[in-house]
DNA sequence: CGTCATGTTTCCTAAACACTACACATTCCC
DNA sequence: GGGAATGTGTAGTGTTTAGGAAACATGACG
């Protein structure tokens, strides 16, 4: 339930051992919330925070943020856009893709990148 | 801004034209909401509903749930529980796709479709 | 030893979300 | 013409979200 919490709070300790600008609190301050708060988040004890701050916490643990932001239950709204501008199209190929194993969506990344359509 | 509630009144008035069973107050009692608020959701006085009557009122007035959704400044959950569970390879695939054209996501879903991974 | 920084705990809250309750005026239609 | 049904207006409610403030305990270390 809270895997957020702990993958936060292993990255920034992980980091911390060799520097010591990321201790909770200077963490927190940086991505700018309290301490108490980051606490709580870190120990599960409240709700993964908002899109902002965790696009933030993602960043300052050099983590990717669409995976934190997963982790937080949440998907980042700037896809949330893309999908929202074309609600059937992209229904209907995230359903197909559903299934589909990791190396065909990624064959399809590729193929859509090197345009040829 | 409130696209959502005139596409809403739009949809039931044309099947309430030749079917009396599609009155605002018929229609809100068979999706579970009250007379009032359906009245104020199609002339834009509040937000959209949530997710699960949009999904009742799409049904209801038998247009697509996805399109409504995203009239109503929302994406299925399930799509975001796709994207959840592997967030580097959708964000990167939905974003490689932002700028694609319509046929060309149209052929990637037929391809994919038609299994040939 | 003192003080500085660290992580934690408790309590609180402002705003947004998703509605309900119910009275009211109007129109249908038999 | 009178009851039933229709759409609307006003007010208020419970819940969730996303935190802040401040005090507390613990340990580091110069």
């Amino acid at each position: 339930m809270t895997q957020f919490g702990t993958y936060v709070n292993t990255a920034r300790r992980r980091l911390q051992e060799h520097d010591r600008r990321y201790s909770l609190r200077q963490v927190a301050r940086r991505i700018g919330v309290e301490p108490g708060y980051l606490s709580k988040i870190e120990r599960g004890q409240v709700a993964p925070p908002s899109e902002a701050a965790t696009v933030r916490l993602a960043k300052e643990l050099d983590q990717d943020a669409d995976v934190l932001l997963a982790l937080g239950g949440k998907v980042s709204s700037d896809l949330q856009d893309v999908i929202r501008k074309r609600p059937r199209l992209f229904a209907q190929l995230i359903r197909e893709l559903k299934q589909a194993p990791d190396h065909a969506i990624l064959r399809i990344v590729r193929e859509v990148r090197d345009g040829d359509w």
